[in-house]
DNA sequence: CGTTGACTTGACGGAAGTCAAAAGGTGTGG
DNA sequence: CCACACCTTTTGACTTCCGTCAAGTCAACG
């Protein structure tokens, strides 16, 4: 299998021969899978081994007290569940996962030594949990200032994005594993309005989601409709720097101001 | 004056007097003061001097392209604005002074110093910006499922904790130099339905707000109104290990499951 | 074939947005 | 000291987007 997470930090840094290996050797620890809907990492878990998704898809979640839940990031393969811990202590939210989901168990000691290393790799590790933020920081704006077509429209062309990066959308079309409920968790949307939404993006056709599959019909039209702007990302790919990016990715980001 | 980066960085560890001092003497760099809604920093921009907020407000801010924009974080004295720009290239959003508002500017030299060294002032730095994520993580869940009222209920509270933490709200009071656009800005809303909120909140007692200056008159009806559940700030006051922040805040941050 | 979970549809209600205007405050310059 | 502009807050009438509730369809599965 590629290593999915090396492919996803090729797009902050260029990486020689014995980074690669020291990348892909992160990927022999022991491995551990879950069903959907169960929980990878609980809300309060102190310092453990730090879990990388290697295939599948998993959701932070913020359970409130009624019930109600919110999801506040989607992670793929090469995403970091737990780095946090290390630093905060505890988790403050739960990591579930929404299908089937394999994980590699990084044993905190190498984690500890990566994170506290000056290293580029500790870097590339450090860059990944900044952008965490940036997409965070991105769907605020959405859940603040976004209309509920405009907010899954967003959401898909990120995953369509993020997908390409890691090697896993390359025909427009991804794995989308949840249910509406989950989409609406993470939009911040009823699964009943989730439900008129789709059809709406359906109707104009924007998209197809069939067997948990996510086709993106018109990816220019979407990326409209979502109003994406790709600069929260902080890919390379566009301003010359890298090419491995933009052969990924590169004619999804484009600046196009003209919307 | 006070130092507030200490005091805020003491909820995470302990500090002996050479460290203390390290911490003082980032704060006899250069300062600048900013005028209300002036843009401390901008979007695009690259690594340059870390500001570091020292008295007043500022506020981290998407624009949109329609003119409507989201703030997606207040700045207190204490916190640092652009940590991210030395791993991440770019700023992604802008800083925006809230009110008059004066920074440190430490040269990006002694920044990337400590963010390399793996000295506990190095993991403090980092706790600060995890917390961020955290705090925005919060924020993100408010968005999502928490109501109007909850939501401004829920950011009166946190910042009355954060700011107790820096030693800025001894007697439920603090000082919240916004108008009511930007607490809309902030929050989601429209101006008019801030207004109309804060004036629910006023007529139940829970607050008041004249000439920007917030006092909370009934802590623990806000904390409940605001649905508050303090653990995501990972204050370590109330489990024992530290005395300092239970000291000044602890009355605030008390785990009772009766909502 | 009955049960279950996900999706779909419709009627209705409500929280928050929109638009517009008035009221109150503040700083500036004549 | 007043007049003026400008910003912020407040209020009211109306609209809309999305939530709620409830029923119904459909496919998967034991």
């Amino acid at each position: 299998m590629a290593n999915p997470l090396l492919m996803k930090l090729e797009q902050f840094a260029h990486f020689e021969e014995p980074e690669r290996r020291q990348l892909d050797r992160l990927l022999d620890f022991p491995r551990r899978s879950y069903r959907a809907h169960e929980v990878i990492v609980a809300e309060g878990a102190k310092v453990r081994d730090v879990h990388l998704v290697l295939s599948g898809m998993a959701a932070r979640s913020k359970a409130l007290a009624n019930g109600e839940r919110q999801l506040m990031a989607f992670l793929i393969p090469g995403d970091l569940c737990d780095v946090e811990v290390f630093i905060l202590d505890a988790m403050d939210h739960d990591i579930v996962a929404l299908a089937d989901t394999t994980c590699v168990l990084i044993p905190s000691g190498v984690m500890e030594d990566l994170l506290t290393q000056s290293s580029r790799l500790t870097r590339a590790m450090w860059w990944s949990t900044m952008l965490d933020s940036a997409v965070l920081r991105e769907w605020m704006v959405g859940h603040g200032r976004r209309g509920a077509s405009e907010r899954l429209a967003h959401l898909f062309y990120e995953l369509l994005v993020r997908h390409r990066l890691i090697g896993a959308a390359g025909d427009n079309t991804l794995s989308l594993p949840m249910t509406q409920e989950e989409l609406g968790d993470a939009t911040g949307l009823t699964a009943v309005h989730v439900n008129r939404v789709l059809q709406e993006l359906r109707a104009e056709g924007l998209v197809e989601w069939r067997d948990k599959i996510l086709t993106v019909v018109d990816p220019e039209r979407l990326r409209a409709a979502g109003r994406f702007q790709a600069n929260y990302l902080h890919l390379m790919g566009t301003d010359g720097r890298g090419g491995e990016v933009s052969s990924r990715a590169g004619d999804l980001v484009s600046q196009t101001s003209t919307d």
